[in-house]
DNA sequence: GAGAAACACTATAAACTAGATAGAGTAAAG
DNA sequence: CTTTACTCTATCTAGTTTATAGTGTTTCTC
């Protein structure tokens, strides 16, 4: 599962595409649901990261700064979720040994999640607030094809 | 990330098929370096639901109830940390509707998250314990091929 | 430059969850 | 009837999630 604080940023981030200018928190807030101060401290933690910017005062809001085709999904999961991979042994950006495993290698759990991991990754990092905003079918162009 | 708990019952499992015969708590808590206690509360729910059986008393143990391969990843993680689903509002085993979701539909984030539930569910439910054991390299034959 | 509007920052809280640990209870073997 | 090993329920602790509160700082307008 994923967490509200991504989901809202997610959503955050597909209005300020949508409205293609500054918006303010509050608008933001109130026509996505967020409650406002959690939405302050995500947004804030976007801008660090360089994907929104902001002005401050009368005439204030936040605004994209990266091109919304040029954020992808995936971005956005690690920047408030951490890492996507389901096993810490399998992260690319917080790679942590498994304390309890003896060799990685042989380790057969973690073969099947890097499979997981991989066409998880797959998606999320080829999907763009833009496609997301444009397709409502075919997301991530090439990508992996829903099963069942 | 999947939970210490998911990942040790699929350790217990594979150890368990692996031995092939009956083996008690302790040995397999020893062997895979799981904390004892915490093993037998998840053995005891896999036994709950079917997938192993015990005996008790001397000469007692775990065993497998259902045959190494039929006994899916998707079937334990589901048991032990519940729905695969990266949001409520797509999985099969436990809906939820976004409180704060406007119309299911047209959610951006629900499209994207549902080809990545998709992809994950593609791997999890076709790869069995036995599949584990057997392949190190090809995972759940037919399925998705890792990328990048 | 005063005042108001809006973002910036830090701290705190309430609820929940993960990951274990403890201990009394029950069944089976010999 | 004692030992061994599974069964069950309760509890604990630390950490995380999801906020809320309040003060500070920037900018616009008049």
């Amino acid at each position: 599962m994923i967490s509200q604080k991504a989901k809202y940023a997610l959503r955050a981030l597909v209005a300020l595409a949508r409205e293609g200018e500054s918006m303010m928190i509050g608008e933001i807030a109130a026509h996505e649901k967020i409650p406002r101060k959690f939405l302050e401290q995500i947004l804030l933690e976007m801008k660090r990261h360089g994907i929104v910017m902001s002005r401050r005062g009368k005439l204030g809001g936040y605004a994209l700064l990266m091109p919304a085709d040029q954020i992808t999904f995936g971005q956005v999961l690690r920047i408030l979720d951490g890492p996507l991979a389901p096993l810490p042994c399998l992260s690319r950006i917080a790679y942590r040994r498994c304390a309890d495993c003896r060799t990685e290698e042989d380790c057969e759990i973690r073969h099947v999640f890097a499979a997981v991991a991989n066409s998880a990754r797959d998606v999320l990092d080829r999907t763009t607030i833009a496609d997301a905003i444009a397709r409502r079918e075919r997301v991530a162009v090439g990508a992996v094809e829903p099963v069942s």
